[in-house]
DNA sequence: ATGCCTTTGAAGTTG
DNA sequence: CAACTTCAAAGGCAT
């Protein structure tokens, strides 16, 4: 893949990016099978679907519509859509909220004043002390195309409590702090959203699991958007994580590093070195920023789902589209570089592979149980001995 | 408690 | 230099 930032200039490197997708024809067959392999067990699922759910489809029907649409490729439905010719009833997905192209939803909930996503409050920031963006002056960013609420809606907020500035920057995915009260974007109007019908989704059906019920639906309190962390002072960047605390599954940093950041005065030991984590690129910002808007519409949570419809999305978008988001992840980039000149991606590298390497020499030399021996060596676990087990 | 899943892209590593 | 690997986000789920 050409680097983007490569020969400066235009810098719309992502075109050649853009050239390069995968073979949707695979993709396609792909998903079909699994939708095929998956609408069973999604059968089974249904079963347990309860009564709020069967409340907000309007009836089965719409939900067995919903499964059965899950069969066509995703590019047929986007082309319906595209068309403007929605043959939900519910009017679907696009219709309601991309009238036209999906990016036309974009000034809803985008992210540089709060990534929305109500389930992307884990933003991997950093706290820092200091409430101001030593780059705010810095940072170049004219995100007309990202103007994120009409101006009569504060559009201050993130999410567990992370501020984002109202100012139209880059920093809406590297934070900077400003004083003042979290406040709830458009696209935060959550509660007073219209259920999206799952046939809107484009996702198979394993995640029927996920339909919408009364208490599963995405509801998001003012408390949890506007954590205990929401402090006038602030997050200097969110590529930024403290080593001790728990950022993500992955990556042991703190979740809640917003809720609570003036709460460290506590420890005092080691100030070890803060994490600072890779800049993203133009996918993960586009999946920050539609990840709520496939959650309110899909009524999914869980991300491996999300993930796979923002990845049809994204192939769905057209170059210009995508472009808006290269351009962005290269200011990112550019900011991150300008932010922490030293910093490699190689800082963070081979934690996991370590992590691996350490737990495959653990199995070396414990061989676990006989059974799991036995299969790692390719034996017969009835008559195979392996030479740890004996 | 921890890792996996799932996506794309950037960047690092390996051969 | 090509191919491969890791890590960014996210949250449910399995172990």
């Amino acid at each position: 893949m050409p680097q983007l930032s490569s020969g400066g200039g235009d810098d719309l490197g992502a075109n050649d990016e853009m050239i390069s997708f995968k073979d949707e024809g695979d993709q396609d067959e792909k998903i079909q099978e699994n939708a095929f392999t998956e609408r069973d067990l999604a059968d089974l699922k249904s079963s347990l679907v309860n009564e709020s759910e069967t409340n907000q489809s309007p009836n089965a029907a719409a939900v067995r519509r919903g499964q059965q649409n899950e069969h066509r490729g995703y590019q047929e439905k986007h082309r319906e859509h595209l068309d403007g010719v929605s043959k939900h009833q519910d009017g679907g997905m696009y219709k309601t909220a991309y009238p036209g192209y999906p990016f036309l939803m974009l000034p809803d909930p985008y992210i540089p004043n709060g990534s929305v996503s109500p389930s992307s409050n884990k933003v991997s920031v950093v706290q820092q002390s200091h409430g101001m963006h030593p780059l705010t002056s810095l940072l170049p960013y004219s995100n007309d195309h990202f103007n994120p609420s009409p101006p009569h809606l504060p559009t201050d907020m993130s999410q567990k409590g992370i501020h984002r500035p109202q100012s139209q920057d880059i920093s809406g995915f590297y934070s900077l702090p400003q004083g003042g009260v979290g406040q709830m974007p458009p696209s935060m109007g959550w509660q007073s959203q219209p259920v999206y019908p799952l046939s809107s989704c484009g996702f198979r059906q394993p995640y029927s699991s996920s339909l919408p019920n009364s208490s599963s639906y995405p509801r998001f309190s003012h408390s949890l958007m506007l954590g205990p962390g929401m402090h006038s002072t602030g997050i200097p960047h969110p590529a930024i994580v403290p080593p001790s605390g728990k950022q993500d599954h992955h990556d042991h940093y703190d979740r809640n590093m917003y809720a609570k950041p003036h709460q460290e005065p506590k420890r005092e030991k080691e100030p070890k070195k803060p994490v600072i984590k890779k800049p993203l690129n133009a996918f993960m910002l586009y999946m920050k920023e539609m990840r709520a808007k496939v959650i309110a519409e899909c009524t999914l949570k869980e991300s491996a789902a999300i993930n796979q419809i923002l990845g049809r999305r994204w192939h769905a978008l057209t170059r210009e589209e995508q472009a808006k988001y290269y351009e962005l992840a290269r200011k990112e980039r550019q900011l991150h570089m300008q932010l922490y000149p030293s910093w490699s991606a190689r800082d963070n590298y081979g934690k996991k592979k370590r992590r691996k390497r350490e737990k495959q020499q653990d199995s070396t030399t414990d061989p676990g149980s006989p059974k799991k021996c036995r299969a790692r060596f390719g034996l017969n676990q009835q008559t195979d001995w392996c030479g740890p087990c004996r």
